[in-house]
DNA sequence: AAATGTTCGATTGTATACAATAATACATGT
DNA sequence: ACATGTATTATTGTATACAATCGAACATTT
């Protein structure tokens, strides 16, 4: 490996404490722990049959990454991701979409390329079909196969982060059928920036792209849907 | 607190493991642990006169910092940083600091607006007088105030981490006294963008300044220090 | 009854003991 | 001499024991 990642991934899956961070990390992303529920290290271990040692070692890690809380000398918490954070998150990306787009113009590969195109091919076709698991499955192929042809570790692993941490909150909103076609026609329009040597353009729809796809997002009820996890809570 | 960040802060300063991390984080940017010198557990334990235990954790926080890397059962290595990642940070940031600005012309405070007044002042006196060490100070702190006045904790915590990260490389070039006064008046079209509330004017000028910044550290030896470092790796 | 101590249990923080792993040096066979 | 196997040792990985801390329930005082 050339450079070096900002942030390392964690790559140890077999060690204990590398499953339990992997497990924690999918139970919350996944919504199995809600928000601000106290993760507590023995009966995490009990449950994964390990010590508290290699737990508490992954909650120090889980903290790193945003997904949970902890209080000195008091507990960990689950953290919950607000309405403004994913808006935040959504505008960043575009900015670094777009730088993605760029570097991609300037440094794919030619397989990377016939991905790109294949990509696109396919997501007319089971857009068509109304195949929406191998759309979503497509859109983030697409995604990735840009950060890769981008050549930037460093770019690589921001926008993936960003991309894993607002999963949750795309199980809060409606899958969006509709957004499948105009999504796929602006991935079939980055593409050909790409492949023309566009710069400017690929990063500009690359860009709009992101801010396109907020915009479905909240119009497919992101508001509602934290308004209704808001009165859930006071129920409580 | 409204909104939480995506990367926690290492905020438990005063527990072991806290001033471990802490510690060995600014050993490892201070440059007082070399790029690959392996970091054993009961050495830096018996150092700063704890046990594995907390070294471990911070261990664990570090590698997610990107600080070192750990390979399993194998050992922690403190991380370089590569010309190209370099390159690729300044970019990255060039597009968030426009985006910064952007967000701190909308969302600015009367107070941190005449903190940014003031911070240019100042830095223009000083700058005629010479004095390296205050200017570079204000540097950090006009860009600080604009990270707060954009109103993301976010978009604050990612690019503060960015800052941080390149410190290192710092180190290695040239403290470039001419840019001084170039790097003020940039922060001063910055300002009055925001003071006029022209969010595309602002993110324009951040964007470029800190191409400008990056440009500047090029002519200013940072290819020359790694090809030093280099040669002096082959030695050993 | 309200405010303030106080005890006790649960939980986290740290140290230490033991197990697993990997690298090195050495021995053995060809 | 070279390759391969084996013992040794250093180091990390995990479990457990003990210490420190926090909070809730109860007791005490006013």
């Amino acid at each position: 490996m050339s450079g070096n990642d900002l942030k390392q991934e964690v790559t140890d899956k077999y060690s204990l404490r590398g499953r339990v961070f992997n497990r924690l990390r999918e139970d919350i992303l996944s919504g199995k722990y809600e928000e601000n529920e106290e993760l507590r290290e023995v009966a995490i271990g009990e449950e994964l049959g390990v010590s508290r040692t290699p737990v508490r070692e992954a909650f120090r890690q889980l903290e790193l990454e945003g997904l949970i809380r902890i209080i000195p000398n008091k507990g960990a918490y689950v953290t919950g991701i607000s309405e403004k954070d994913v808006k935040d998150i959504y505008m960043i990306r575009s900015r670094l979409e777009g730088l993605a787009a760029r570097w991609a113009t300037e440094n794919i590969t030619l397989e990377q390329l016939e991905e790109m195109e294949e990509n696109v091919y396919l997501a007319k076709f089971h857009s068509e079909k109304g195949h929406l698991e191998q759309l979503a499955e497509l859109d983030n192929r697409f995604h990735e196969v840009m950060y890769e042809a981008s050549g930037s570790k460093m770019l690589e692993h921001q926008l993936r982060d960003f991309h894993q941490y607002v999963l949750r909150v795309r199980k809060k909103t409606l899958a969006s059928a509709n957004r499948g076609p105009q999504s796929n026609l602006e991935h079939e329009q980055i593409m050909m920036a790409i492949k023309e040597k566009n710069a400017d353009l690929a990063e500009q729809l690359a860009h709009q792209h992101m801010i396109n796809a907020y915009e479905n997002m909240v119009k497919n009820g992101l508001h509602e849907a934290y308004a209704e996890r808001e009165k859930q809570a006071n129920i409580k």
